[in-house]
DNA sequence: TATTGTTATACTCTATAACTATA
DNA sequence: TATAGTTATAGAGTATAACAATA
C-alpha cells in the first residue's frame, strides 16, 4: 500500500498483496480451528500430512522444513496424545516411521470439516467456473517447487 | 457446495486443496524469509500491518486473533529489538499505542523484498491476464471476512 | 463496574549442540 | 565416518489468571 522508503523495494503487486492476505486468512482459520482442540497450526499440518502416509522422523523434519529434534518433540506429544504413533523402521534400525492412528484420523477429518464449514462463506462467493478457475491457477502458481500438505 | 457431515469425510474440493498448499507456501516463504532475521511469522506480519498504521495494543491483538497478554510480549520483544516503540495514546491514559521505527520499516523492507524475490519463480510462471485474474479471483474470496494484513 | 495493559505461570514450538545406535 | 533419532537447553510464542491504573 504505502511506500515509505523507495530505494530498490517494487510496490506490491496487486497479486502479491492478495495471496498474502489469503495466506493468513487461511492461516488463522486452521488456527482457530486447532485452537478448537488444542493443536497448533503444526500439529494440524502433520496430522494432515500422515492422514495418507507413513513417513520417517527426519523425512518428515525435512517436508516440512524444521529441524529434526523440533520433529521429535511434535510427534511426542502427539503421541502422547494418541493421534500419532512411532513405529520402527523394517529396513533401517536406526529409523523410526510416524503413523497417525485412528483417533488422529477422526480428529483430522473433524478439523478438516471445520475448516470447510468456516471457509465455506468465501468458497460461496464463487461460482462453479470460477471456483474451476482459481483452482487451476492456484496449481499452475504451485506446480514445481515444495510440495505440500 | 459445503458438506458439513458426510460422515463418510468428504473429499476435499481441488480448490480446498489448491488453497492449503498454496498457504503453507507462502506461510513456508514468510517463515524461511523471517528466519533469516530471526523473526517469526507472527512478527512479521505484526510489522506488516504497522507499516501504515498505529494501533493500539488490544486493537492489534483481536486484528490477529491473540490475547492481549501475548501482544504484550510480542511488542515488549519486538521494541527491545528496537523494530517498534509504544506510545501513550494521547486520548485514553490507559491506552498504548504501536508505532513501527525506521529501524522496523527498512527490516520489513527487505523482508518483504526478499519474499517477492523468493516467489518470483512462482509468479513468473503466470501471464500477464492470469495473474490480474487469479489477483480478482482472491479477492472476490476474500471479500467481506477478516481484514487481514 | 468495566476496560487497558502488564505480569506470573505453564505449556508448546523451535533451533543448536551433544549424545546413542546404527550404517 | 556418516546418518537417524533423542535429549538437554534456551528462548520465543501462546493462553489463563490475577493485578494496577484508568474510565
Amino acid at each position: 500500500m504505502n511506500r515509505l522508503n523507495d530505494p530498490g523495494d517494487p510496490p506490491e503487486s496487486p497479486l502479491e498483496d492478495a495471496l498474502m492476505r489469503t495466506t493468513f486468512q487461511v492461516a488463522g482459520v486452521l488456527s482457530a480451528v486447532g485452537a478448537e482442540h488444542n493443536l497448533s497450526l503444526t500439529q494440524i499440518r502433520v496430522l494432515g500430512i500422515l492422514r495418507d502416509r507413513r513417513v520417517r522422523v527426519t523425512e518428515l523434519a525435512d517436508y516440512m522444513g524444521l529441524d529434526k529434534s523440533t520433529m521429535s518433540g511434535l510427534v511426542e506429544r502427539a503421541e502422547r496424545r494418541g493421534l500419532l504413533a512411532r513405529r520402527k523402521n523394517p529396513e533401517d534400525r536406526r529409523g523410526v516411521d510416524v503413523v497417525i492412528t485412528e483417533a488422529g484420523l477422526e480428529l483430522a477429518a473433524v478439523m478438516y470439516a471445520r475448516v470447510r464449514e468456516l471457509l465455506g462463506p468465501a468458497f460461496a462467493r464463487l461460482d462453479q467456473p470460477q471456483s474451476e478457475q482459481l483452482a487451476a491457477l492456484l496449481e499452475v502458481f504451485l506446480t514445481p517447487p515444495t510440495p505440500n500438505a
